[in-house]
DNA sequence: GTTCTTGCAAAACTTTTGCAGCAGT
DNA sequence: ACTGCTGCAAAAGTTTTGCAAGAAC
C-alpha cells in the first residue's frame, strides 16, 4: 500500500466508511513507517482530534486488518504494533533501540509451497521476523 | 532442549536454584510441547501446586528465559507462549483450531548470513511463524 | 547464613465491550 | 434514512512489582 488515495480506494471498496478519525489513524501509518503501537498512534493523533478514545483506535486498526490493509505484528514486547505495507516483505527488530527495518530475501520465496506438500498445511501468512542488533547499535558502546 | 535432566543441568549451570515450582513448570514445558500460554501451565500444575501464583509462573519463565532455556513466542492470540525447543525450528500456526507444528526447512537456512551483509544487521534470533490451516482443519467443514 | 525465590495483593498495561448519540453514505 | 462509527467508561485479560516469609545452596 503506497499512497492515502490507495487505501481509502480499497477500504470504500470494502464497506468501510471514510472518517476523520480513520484518515488521521490512515495519515499517521502512512507517513510514519516505524510500525507503531496502538497507543502511539493514539498519543500522536491525540492533539488534533482531541477526543479520539484508545477504544476508536483499537476498533479501527482493527477494521484495517479486516479489509485487508494493514497487518498486526509483534516486536517482542507486549504490545501489538501495526504496518500498512502490504507488499511482501519481512522484519528485522532491532533489540537495542527497538527500530524495525523491512526487508525481503528471495530466499524466503517458496516456503508456502513447500510446507503445503510436506505438512499439508494451507498457509495463508507468513511472518518472519529476525531479532539482533541494527548497524547503529553495534557500532555504539553498549 | 530434551531431558529434564539435561534442562536442570543448564540451569544450576546458569546458577538458577531448582525448587519445585520449576521443576513442575519445566516438567510442564517438556511433557506437552503444545506452546503453552503462562496461563495454561498456571492452571495446569495449580491441582499439585495449590498455592503458586501467577507471579512465580512469569517469574519462572523469565527465568528460564535468561537461562536460554526457553523462548517467548506470540501465535497472535494476546498471550505470550512458551517453547522449550531450542533446536533451530519454526512454527506453523493452525488459525482454525490454534495448534502449533513445529517444522524445519533448510530453505531457511543461511538467511542470517545473507542479513548480515546486506543490511549490517547482527541476527540474534529468527522467529519464523507460518500462519494457516492445518491439514486437519482444511478438511473439516468450516 | 546468605542469597534467591515464593506468594500474595495491588498496580500497570493492553485490549475488548456495551450502548447512547452522531455521522458517513 | 439507514447503518455503521464514535466516545466514554467499565470490564476483561495479561504481565509486572513490592515486600515479608520461606527455601535452596
Amino acid at each position: 500500500m503506497r499512497s492515502y488515495d490507495e487505501a481509502v480506494g480499497l477500504l470504500k471498496g470494502r464497506g468501510v466508511r471514510i472518517t476523520p478519525q480513520r484518515t488521521a489513524i490512515l495519515q499517521y501509518l502512512l507517513s510514519h513507517r516505524t510500525h507503531p503501537t496502538a497507543d502511539e498512534i493514539y498519543r500522536a493523533i491525540q492533539p488534533s482530534y482531541p477526543n479520539v478514545s484508545v477504544a476508536t483506535v483499537y476498533n479501527n486498526l482493527r477494521a484495517f486488518q479486516e479489509a485487508g490493509l494493514v497487518r498486526e505484528l509483534t516486536a517482542g514486547d507486549h504490545a501489538s504494533r501495526f504496518d500498512v505495507n502490504m507488499v511482501p516483505h519481512h522484519h528485522a527488530v532491532c533489540d537495542r533501540c527497538g527500530k524495525i527495518v523491512d526487508f525481503y530475501h528471495p530466499q524466503l520465496d517458496g516456503l508456502a509451497e513447500a510446507m503445503e506438500e510436506e505438512l499439508g498445511f494451507a498457509v495463508t501468512e507468513q511472518r518472519i521476523e529476525v531479532h539482533g542488533l541494527c548497524r547503529e547499535c553495534r557500532q555504539r558502546p553498549s
